[in-house]
DNA sequence: GCCATGGCTAGTA
DNA sequence: GCCATGGCTAGTA
């Protein structure tokens, strides 16, 4: 089964979002020009074999929102390595630099 | 094909 | 409401 240009789109955006930076499944799709796809971006995620910084996608409201509770642990894990700040619920937390 | 299932989200009778 | 995926069923080759 081949990928489909979507689909492509959409592994190759990720691949690009930077180490330590996040991004939401809405504008994962945006930037995959169908505004309207952010529950397929999930999707998309889930089904890949390809080695994609996957845990840097999280829900517009900055949390992690995946329920399977080994892979929520592991996105958190990731997320935290990356030198985010996450509250145990998976909430990013922002952190102001204190000057 | 069909249909249920989400790691979603804009917009709100 | 959106939309890709995955499991499952017809119904053909």
């Amino acid at each position: 089964m081949t990928d489909s240009p979507f689909k492509k789109d959409v592994l190759q955006i990720v691949k690009n979002i930077p180490k330590g930076e996040w991004i939401s499944y809405g504008d994962v799709a945006l930037l995959a020009q169908h505004p309207r796809a952010a529950r397929a971006i999930s999707a998309i995620l889930k089904s890949t074999n390809e080695p994609i910084p996957w845990h840097r996608v999280v829900n517009k409201q900055g949390q992690v929102s995946i329920k399977d509770p080994e892979l929520r642990r592991e996105q958190i894990k990731r997320l935290r390595d990356e030198g985010l700040t996450l509250t145990d619920s998976g909430q990013i937390v922002h952190v102001p630099l204190s000057h």
